[in-house]
DNA sequence: AACAGTATTGCAAATGTTTTCATAAGGGCT
DNA sequence: AGCCCTTATGAAAACATTTGCAATACTGTT
């Protein structure tokens, strides 16, 4: 006898005989009920099984409680750890999470954006700040509260909290530097619409060149989001490029790769070579050898984010202005790098 | 200049000289208008930069185009082929996403459940077949299309999609039998409150059973779902049971953390101990040395899953009755098994 | 030229809630 | 007992859209 027709509000008020207006009050603001009337709508409400429309009420009062957040990928665990503390951090504060992907195409971006705007998001969260024109607008247009995550730059578009990926590509490359090496490969995504990779992938060049060393083509490698691609390029970088003594990856995902690679080439690590990570994703502490790599404080960012979020949405006349927050990177060194081998290739 | 005024659709309406209903005719159902006055309203829509609101949209319809994913946590890459591939499937097919997770707690999971439906979700997917009776009431209640991922049970309450983990527990240890295994050790997360958990360890049990071995406490650990935790509680498993030859894993995490916890000891893989997980995780076939695992078709699942509910969604007649389809799974031997070392334990 | 039929479009009702405003019910004071 | 103040509740408007129905314009026919 199940039928299709949905409790409202108003079945509630009759059940409690009281109404409806009554009702939405025992809901939103409890305090303002007689708390004889209050439980006996709460009672009502348990009886029928109520469930409140969020729809109707985002309509109603301009507040659709959800927080919208757009990544590249969830493939692997890369922005895994972000997407936990993200979504932690909002839903404490009452907000659902809506999540969109986009794969690494900034038109897509666009596109997903759009229909997270479509829901009316109270506020949304992108990764990073390379975005079109066609994105910036909209979230001016919309005028939400937004964020971009995992970047950071004193000259944001929008507010932003994240790490500076140039320095954690400097630090990457100065601890290779540091270790003795001089022959030193990249690994990296591709770096167009992507300003981490640009970013990090600048930091390495500019710390190799401080230290008098320009790498050359043949010493680079374009890698993709997955260790598969990855160890496949990573072969074939090593294959020809083999006096090299260390690799800077970009991302711990890439690195991975490269260590999948190492390894079925019989190159050991660290000994032969070197291997440094960046992101610290979950997981990267553990495998064996422990992967070096420079830590992205990914939870600190997914909650501040979100808390941020959750205030601008609280108190719209702090929406003016543009919040930029700086974390804290850190090398971790663990396991993949070392002192470069004293055997120096004899030529 | 900013204005905190948003755009509506009589706005547009105003701006292309038609009434309101023709702009939502021409976002909606674009056949039914004259390409003239359609192109018209498209102008419009584009100068005024109108985004239409979803909200307003599911009160009148009844239809949110957004579809709900609980799943347990979203940390390392354990759901995230479910998730990417089930975000895929609804996005092509018009929806959003409303992300949820619930930590492994099943009272939590009803909380956020709710809260999905508050948001009128078209339809919803849940990881696995254990729910509270609250959860099943809540979803008979609001009739909203429903499906078990993951798991498969010809007697599930709702319908479902997945795997049977019981199998994939038999196959694991049926792997390691095969291969001469006779102390065999077991990891695996708390099983109360997750079936995949209890039945792949109901599996194994099953299996080892068969073969008339009768697996001690002494022989097992409970490990969560972090390499770290799991690596922790393996070194302590493998130190008081110095003589099992294989370890059968929960899930390929929990896999991780034991071949962690064997490197840290000095114990070969799978020279001295052969380790099989269950789940074959992205990363899972690119880690040295490769892991064995039994793989779930997280993919298909996804992509079915989404396609299914959208069904479901655009048919509301096909609702009746409990659909459930049982996918293949698959033994995927890599380096992390191989034959029980000959030099057998001597008393 | 009138008619029937079809293709377009507008009007207005309906959707489920929140909130403003108004009213009613108590309670303490003089 | 009458008055004022506070607290609690209800009535109705408002929110942004969709859609059934009606009206209009247009096409081809006879």
């Amino acid at each position: 006898m199940k039928s299709a027709y949905r409790i409202g509000i108003a079945d509630v008020a009759r059940a409690a005989g009281v109404s409806a207006a009554t009702v939405s009050r025992a809901v939103n603001h409890p305090a303002l009920l007689n708390p004889t009337t209050r439980r006996r709508v709460e009672e009502a409400i348990r009886a029928t099984g109520y469930v409140r429309n969020r729809a109707a009420q985002a309509m109603h009062g301009r507040r659709s409680a959800t927080i919208g957040l757009v990544v590249p990928t969830v493939n692997y665990s890369i922005f895994a750890e972000l997407l936990q503390h993200f979504n932690e951090a909002v839903s404490e504060l009452g907000f659902t999470l809506l999540l969109a992907t986009h794969g690494y195409d900034l038109e897509e971006e666009y596109r997903v954006l759009r229909k997270l705007l479509e829901h009316r998001v109270d506020g949304v969260a992108l990764v990073g700040l390379d975005h079109t024109e066609d994105t910036f607008g909209l979230l001016e247009a919309q005028d939400v509260p937004a964020i971009a995550v995992w970047s950071h730059s004193p000259t944001s578009r929008i507010s932003c909290i994240g790490a500076d990926n140039r320095a954690a590509g400097r630090l990457a490359a100065e601890h290779l530097l540091a270790l003795g090496h001089r022959r030193i490969g990249l690994a990296f995504p591709p770096v167009d619409d992507n300003d981490r990779a640009r970013d990090r992938h600048g930091g390495v060049a500019e710390a190799l060149a401080a230290a008098g060393i320009e790498p050359t083509p043949a010493d680079s490698v374009e890698a993709l989001y997955s260790i598969s691609h990855s160890k496949a390029v990573c072969l074939d970088l090593l294959a020809r490029a083999a006096d090299l003594t260390a690799l800077v990856c970009g991302n711990d995902i890439i690195a991975q790769g490269a260590l999948a690679a190492a390894s079925q080439l019989g190159v050991r690590v660290p000994a032969d070579l070197s291997v440094v990570g960046i992101g610290d994703f979950p997981g990267s502490g553990d495998i064996v050898p422990a992967l070096t790599t420079i830590r992205l404080p990914a939870r600190q960012i997914g909650h501040a984010a979100g808390r941020y979020l959750a205030a601008m949405i609280a108190d719209p006349s702090r929406r003016q202005g543009t919040t930029r927050d700086l974390l804290a990177i850190e090398l971790i060194a663990r396991g993949t790098t070392g002192r470069v081998r004293a055997t120096a290739a004899a030529p």
